[in-house]
RNA sequence: GGAGUUGGCCAGACAGUCGCCGCUAAUACCCCUUAAAAGGUGUUGGGGGAGGAAAGUCCGGGCUCCAUAGGGCAGAGUGCCAGGUAACGCCUGGGCGGCGUGAGCCGACGGAAAGUGCAGCAGAGAGUAGACCGCCUAAGCCCCUGAAAUAAACCGCUGGGGCCGGUAAGGGUGAAAGGGUGCGGUAAGAGCGCACCGCGCGCCUGGUAACAGUGCGUGGCAUGGUAAACCCCACUCGGAGCAAGACCAAAUAGGGAUCCAAUGGCGUGGCCCGCGCUGGAUCCGGGUAGGUUGCUUGAGCGCUGUGGUAACGCAGCGCCUAGAGGAAUGGCUGUCCACGACAGAACCCGGCUUAUCGGCCGACUCCCCCC
């Protein structure tokens, strides 16, 4: 997964890889490591929203297993920014998918 | 009214809506069966769902396995006394010392006359004390002076100097200089003597005890500091941890090689004994690591009564209050206000410590004003 991810999507405060997959629905999984997010708080709520915003969205998502990466400095953003960090990113990774699937081999240079 | 001490409690609220994890009831289906129960999946309804510190992991216990945790050595911890407790390094009460006008607060608070060690700088001297300045020159010796007496002299009164010394009152050094104050005493001084204070020891009295005393007697009087230095004394402590452990399914099969060997090897990791089990170790080749349980009814919580100064105990009645497993307890919207701190359960309890916005209640102290 970490090593051969179709897509990767950016946010403030995180990352998304993504790998196209044929189970008809989304999966998520989520890495918030100790050493980047300390107090367990932060943790958890980082992953409430996470799971949230990909509850809100999972009809509008493609196939994908979507792996959501938390980066130091999670901690200080709020809630909103947050949410809407998460929905950009959702939107950018639908229409890349979108593309990659249009296309039927993609291509992996970089 | 102001300032403060102390004990306890709360930890945004409400509504709507969309979710998550257990539980429970009904129901549908699956599985199984003679039939049911149990089990699984879904739908609908009901109900529950982080903390006072859940944290740090610093102590103590339960539980589990190793022997039923046994003996010795080593090691670790605790350290005024009594009580509480399952236990504690915790709590309560008391003693002693310190701080505060006070309510109160703080204290690793046994032993330094068993032993060993350590102490920079300064200072004469730092633990069998010590003469740098100062004070003294009585006794002994030397020199100068030379009263009185004598015929004269010797000796030598007096005074002065020196040597040999005396002295811990004063100065100075230091964190600390070997009881304090006063009087006597003396050449000057000194517990040298005495009085008072203090201290040590013995007895008596009070107190369970630590300890206390205008108590009685006795000793001139130290036993300097450091034991979070070794140490001594008293008391306590076996080890590992829920990834403990248990169960189910499968499997650890079977095989080959080398080495060691029944005063052995393993369990048992500080060591020895003891105890239990038994051939063991390494390599080659082959295989597995899924699920269930432990998992929340407990030294539990609330109320009342009762014993106790209190911590807490006892009795009765009532209540059931998260149980996940990469890990649920949340998102959004609206309203209100004192505009929300520190922070997220992971086997469970009792403590300690640390973090913390603010609010409420009780008790008490000091100061000011009024009656």
């Amino acid at each position: 997964m970490f090593e051969q991810a179709d897509l990767k999507v950016h946010g403030k405060g995180m990352m998304a890889l993504v790998r196209l997959s044929t189970r008809g629905h989304p999966r998520l999984g989520l890495v918030v490591s100790k050493k980047n997010v300390k107090r367990a708080v932060d943790r958890n709520r980082f992953k409430r929203l996470v799971r949230e915003s990909v509850r809100l969205r999972q009809d509008h998502l493609p196939s994908v297993d979507i792996v959501v990466l938390a980066r130091r400095g999670v901690q200080d953003i709020d809630n909103e920014t947050l949410h809407r960090q998460l929905h950009g990113m959702w939107k950018r990774l639908q229409r890349d998918a979108q593309a990659m699937i249009a296309v039927p081999t993609p291509k992996r240079d970089t």
